[in-house]
Order: structure tokens, then sequence, then C-alpha cells
DNA sequence: TAATTACATTGCAATATTACGATGAATGAA
DNA sequence: TTCATTCATCGTAATATTGCAATGTAATTA
């Protein structure tokens, strides 16, 4: 079918998928390591540092803002983009959270 | 075209998408946070907890063992899955690493 | 052996994603 | 005003993902 069945599961793990699924795919991996290391950049910064055409790269932009990772102001002409500090933050407390939740067992029995 | 373009991408930025992408799922979130909990568990219980068919669960434990996060071992007629403490480790460090790169700009002229 | 249990795999339909050329909108420069 | 620059959006083609019924496989039980 292709579509999720998104309300059988928790808004927990809803969100924490929606957020995994910005990271899914390494172009927007790159434009988030690119801002993380520049601080902010613009669009056309970025077609030059990856091969992508300019619409490819604005649309991941754009889901990239969706979720709030990434902010956008217009300069003049161009759009200054950088990382969202709150959202990165409740970004990372969600998936530390995840993170620390294993605790391996006391007994190897399981695998 | 549908065809990520991987080879534009460095492998580092191409391995955070891919887990990314295991986690880009609310049923694999699910799964692992059952797993998280209880430990060890079979598919048929999975079955239970979620409301998706056997067929589905299966294949996302496939995609979730093929990345390595989940393992499975024969146990007689079922398989007991569970939690990879080895790649849940190397996991966990790679996202850190990621988002301990955020230092917020000194001045707040970017967005 | 025959039936049962627990999973994996296959095949398919519905939908989502990725990429890009073409085009549109807005700003600034000549 | 006209042109160039920057970016967003639209439309479309290629491919990927999701979900499940049907079926296959292997071990256990009767």
């Amino acid at each position: 079918m292709g579509l999720t069945k998104t309300e059988l599961f928790t808004d927990q793990q809803n969100e924490i998928a929606q957020i995994a699924k910005a990271f899914s795919h390494p172009a927007r991996v790159a434009i988030i390591l690119h801002l993380l290391k520049i601080n902010a950049c613009i669009n056309s910064d970025l077609v030059q540092e990856m091969g992508l055409a300019q619409a490819t790269i604005s649309q991941h932009l754009r889901e990239l803002k969706e979720i709030g990772i990434v902010k956008g102001t217009i300069e003049g002409v161009s759009v200054n983009y950088c990382i969202n500090a709150e959202k990165w933050e409740e970004v990372k407390l969600l998936f530390n959270e995840m993170f620390e939740r294993y605790n391996p067992p006391p007994t190897n029995d399981c695998c």
C-alpha cells in the first residue's frame, strides 16, 4: 500500500520516526552537517557544496524547515539558512533518551 | 527518479542516513522501544503488541536485522529477537557525535 | 506420519520519495 | 525599466516503501 498506519503508534513513536526521516537522506544529513560547521549558508552555497540541482536542494531544505530543524530568513535576494537551536536541543534529548534506555541483560540468554 | 545519489556524499553522511532510515518508520521505532523494554521477544508477540500483520512485522524486523540494530536467533519453532548491544553503542556514538557538533553562534546574526 | 506453530518470502497494489527542468516571484543592480 | 540573481513551486518520470494475502519452510507435537 505505501501508507504508514500512524494511528497504530504512540505520539512518541511517530515523533521519533518523523525526525529520523529528516535524517534519512544523505543530502539532508550533508546539509545539516554543513550548517553545523558553517553556522549559516544559502541555498546556492549548498548547490556548490553538493552536486545536486537547485530545485532538489530547495526541496530538502523545505523538509528540514517543516520538521523545524532548520530555520531560514530572507536576506535581500538570498535566504539565510541555519540550525534551529531550540529544536536541535529537543531532537538531541529525544534521541538520547531512547539511546540511554538500553541496559544490557544480566544474562546473555536472549540472543 | 526516486534514486538517491549516494555517490555524491561521504561514507559518514551515507551511514547516518542509512541508520536514520531504520528509525524512520513508527513500526520500527515501536519494535525497538519494545525490545529495549522487554529485552527479547518473538515476532508473534509484536503482532499482538502492534496491530500489523505478521508479514509486515517480519519485513520490518528484516530491515532492522540488515542494518544490524537487531539480532535474531532461532529458538526451536520461534525466533528470539533482541537489540544488538555492539551496534546499539555504535549508533549511539555516531548520533551523539553529530548532536554535540552544534555550538550556538556567539552573535545571533544568522537567523 | 499428519497437524500445528512460528516465521520468511513472494507477489502485488497503493502510495511516497527523489531528482530535475521549467517556470514564477521577489529583490537588487544597471 | 530591464536585467540578473536567488530561491520556491509545479509537473513529471523513475524508483522506493508500506502493507498484506498467499504460500513456503522448518521445527515441534500428537
